[in-house]
DNA sequence: GATCCGCTATCTATAAATGG
DNA sequence: CCATTTATAGATAGCGGATC
């Protein structure tokens, strides 16, 4: 039962920041949490889960139960519990802990805390061989038979979270046919080894869960231990001289009855309720043997002076301390090794391929019709093969775009690599059947740069979701992205490179290619029910598309001041540009002794000042009267008037190139009457419209391309596209009152 | 006949250079 | 810093010969 989700788009104001009280000092906020419980269980066990994100030194101090100690309500909390020095700072008045995290510079790693979503398990076909005991620690004996009834599926988890936001969510505590279940701790089960027992290192080696490895452990130990602390402390584990846990992938409702499990499991379950890897901050877990090797080749590069990773560290974890890396050992991939699907076999050689150093691409792949599908696929190292043949060059004459300077492109040379790993398929799963080791080229011998490799680089999707949520609050690409790094520990930590979440927010604006349009005349019916005088129009062309759009606010006609407000209809005409014209006239005039030569020369110029003016003065107006929202970080004027010669404004250049000659003839006054006797028939003359239509309306591409089109709508018209999701009150910004401040 | 293997052509997605 | 462009990697399919 989920009982408060926050998020930064729909309550970013509610994080939990000082206050000021009186004039000089802060108090802390807090929130106070009521759970409505309609049975409560007495003696029964509840969970209080917790995210917590700060970029500074926090202090969470966490108050259970504040009707302890009046008659009859028992305190829930144990007061005896030992702090570590330096992790927690103990206040068990009213049952009141506290903990201090992200002290010494580093903060805490937002996303290792937050809760995640986890897909149902999916039952494994081929079942892996009892593993061997542990030399180092033997497993706890089996508290039941599992695997005895199929799995039921999977709780839909409710407590991922937006990352920055905190979280309160509940898990029901497993059910009694629940713990008879393969509990769902990892892919693993979706991988076997014949004669070798499943390593942690196996394809349990999620993704995931690896790249959450990457961070850096102080203030992770941190808040693990305190939250360790916390839950231990509140009368989570302790149920008479048994511990209760909770089942990881298990909802939490409060009105069920709690159920035991030993007391192994109970760490286990926090460790993984945490999403802490294991290890980290702590003493480095010694790999059995079975787990990995230290190769020779280790030994030489680490003589070398290289830095490689070693069997000796934590399961999937790399941290980058001193200089030094240190990730975990997965095992080899070897033949007969077994998987539920070829995705899972990819996944795992991927993940052995980035331990070596190396990236994976699936080379071929063959269909049977027996197998109905795929049923070989072949796994190969990024430099298999050879490189294309580049075509013959093309006799007769170089043309412009051979002579243009090509770019410097990565070019990844192929070496027939011969390593490689195959997969079939024998009707119920997939089997390796056959696997090659060596390589003919240098690998990449520092783990953190592997994440350059191809196969290697990926976001995942709640970070694309941060992103994201970031964008949307105006913060740039490259400081999402520095954001990015400075949770990870470093940009060395970092997943996936700046490219990646350029490329990223790329695909948002593709994303709102097709509802631009319909935004905006929805937008232009709200403005239209607020300003009266506000007309717009527009034309289709033969796909359906629009094609010209004209839109004049009422302003407009109301201002006196020709040139600095109104639509792209009344745009004006500045009288510094009037002046300028009448500079150049007198020039010409001294220079050119033909006539029709002076007026063309005339023409050309009053051409380029007016249109650019022109343009100049409504992207001001779009700006300040229109697009009244904060989002507006584009460069209108060079899309408009430099980069984008197929742009112009019809309208604009014809009564600028009319008023121009009056210029010369007549005085001010007359071409101002005549700019508005123009806009005054526009507006009420119906019919006029649809006759001048095309000379009146703004073009914005050739229909053939579209590429002018979807230039300008995205830079132009993006403020009022991305209404999804977080800025969902920003129609109601840009549809105030035209002029408005 | 089924399968494997090597090679090539074609298409698509995308990384990253480029220009404004 | 962003949008656009474009070369390239990767995926896919097809073909022919060899092997079982």
């Amino acid at each position: 039962m989920t009982l408060f989700r926050a998020t930064f788009a729909v309550n970013g104001d509610d994080c939990h920041q000082r206050q000021k009280v009186g004039d000089k000092s802060i108090a802390p906020s807090t929130w106070q949490i009521r759970f409505h419980l309609d049975r409560v269980i007495e003696g029964g066990t509840y969970m209080l889960r917790i995210a917590l994100a700060a970029s500074h030194v926090s202090i969470l101090k966490v108050q259970v139960n504040e009707r302890a100690g009046e008659a009859g309500v028992e305190p829930r909390v144990r007061p005896d519990l030992p702090f570590s020095a330096g992790d927690a700072k103990p206040n068990q008045e009213r049952g009141q802990r506290a903990f201090q995290v992200g002290r010494g510079g580093r903060r805490a790693p937002l996303f290792s805390l937050l809760p995640r979503c986890r897909a149902p398990p999916t039952p494994p076909r081929h079942r892996a061989p009892p593993p061997p005991p542990r030399r180092s620690a033997p497993p706890p004996p089996s508290p039941a038979p599992r695997a005895q009834l199929p799995p039921s599926p999977a709780h839909p988890c409710s407590t991922a979270s937006i990352p920055g936001a905190a979280s309160v969510a509940c898990r029901r505590l497993p059910t009694a046919r629940q713990q008879l279940l393969p509990r769902p701790r990892s892919p693993r089960a979706n991988c076997s080894f014949p004669g070798i027992r499943p390593s942690r290192a196996s394809a349990s080696f999620p993704r995931i869960r690896q790249r959450r490895a990457s961070f850096p452990s102080s203030a992770q130990h941190q808040l693990h231990t305190a939250l360790r602390h916390l839950l231990l402390g509140s009368n989570i584990i302790n149920v008479g001289e048994r511990t209760v846990a909770m089942a990881p992938d298990q909802m939490f409702d409060l009105n069920f009855e709690p159920v035991d499990v030993d007391g192994d499991d109970a760490d286990a379950a926090i460790d993984n309720l945490l999403d802490t890897p294991q290890g980290v901050g702590q003493q480095p877990e010694v790999a059995h043997p079975d787990e990995g090797h230290a190769s020779s080749e280790d030994d030489n590069a680490k003589s070398a002076g290289m830095t490689v990773p070693t069997a000796t560290t934590a399961s999937g974890a790399v941290d980058v301390e001193e200089g030094v890396e240190v990730i975990s050992t997965p095992n080899d991939p070897c033949v007969g090794m077994t998987f539920d699907t070829y995705e899972a076999a990819k996944s795992f050689y991927n993940n052995y391929a980035r331990y070596k150093g190396f990236s994976v691409r699936t080379d071929n792949s063959k269909e049977t019709k027996w197998a109905g599908g795929t049923s070989r696929v072949k796994y190969v190292c990024h430099k298999a093969g050879v490189n294309k043949k580049k075509k013959p060059a093309i006799d007769g004459p170089i043309t412009e775009k051979e002579v243009t300077k090509k770019r410097k492109r990565d070019h990844i040379e192929r070496t027939k690599c011969p390593s490689l790993m195959a997969v079939k398929f024998t009707r119920s799963y997939w089997v390796v059947d056959n696997f090659r080791a060596e390589h003919n080229h240098d690998l990449v011998q520092k783990f953190s740069l592997t994440k350059f490799l191809r196969s290697h680089r990926d976001i995942p999707p709640e970070e694309k979701q941060f992103i994201r949520t970031l964008h949307n609050c105006t913060i740039k690409t490259v400081r999402a992205y520095q954001l990015m790094c400075e949770l990870y520990g470093g940009e060395q930590n970092v997943p996936y490179t700046v490219c990646d979440c350029k490329n990223l927010h790329k695909s948002y604006g593709v994303e709102n290619e097709e509802k631009d349009m319909k935004k905006t005349f929805e937008l232009f019916d709200e403005m239209k029910k607020q300003d009266p005088d506000f007309f717009y129009d527009y034309t289709l062309d033969k796909f359906g598309r629009v094609e010209h759009l004209l839109w004049i606010d009422g302003e407009s006609t109301k201002q006196d001041q020709v040139g600095t407000t109104g639509s792209f209809v009344d745009t004006g005409i500045s009288r510094t540009a009037i002046i300028i014209i009448i500079i150049l006239l007198f020039i010409a005039s001294i220079f050119v002794t033909d006539f029709l030569l002076t007026i063309a020369i005339v023409i050309l110029v009053l051409i380029l000042i007016f249109v650019s003016n022109a343009v100049t003065v409504a992207i001001r107006t779009m700006r300040t009267s229109i697009l009244t929202a904060k989002r507006h970080i584009f460069n209108m004027y060079s899309t408009v008037a430099s980069r984008s010669p197929t742009i112009f404004i019809r309208t604009v250049f014809l009564i600028r190139i009319i008023s121009g000659l009056f210029i010369s003839v007549f005085s001010i006054t007359l071409i101002v009457v005549f700019q508005r006797f123009l806009i005054f028939i526009l507006r009420h003359v119906s019919w006029i419209v649809p006759v001048l239509r095309p000379a009146l309306t703004v073009e914005f591409s050739n229909p053939v391309t579209s590429i002018v089109r979807r230039r300008c709508r995205n830079q132009f018209l993006f403020p009022l596209i991305d209404l999804s999701s977080t800025n969902s009150n920003f129609l109601d910004k840009a549809c105030c009152p035209l002029n408005c401040n």
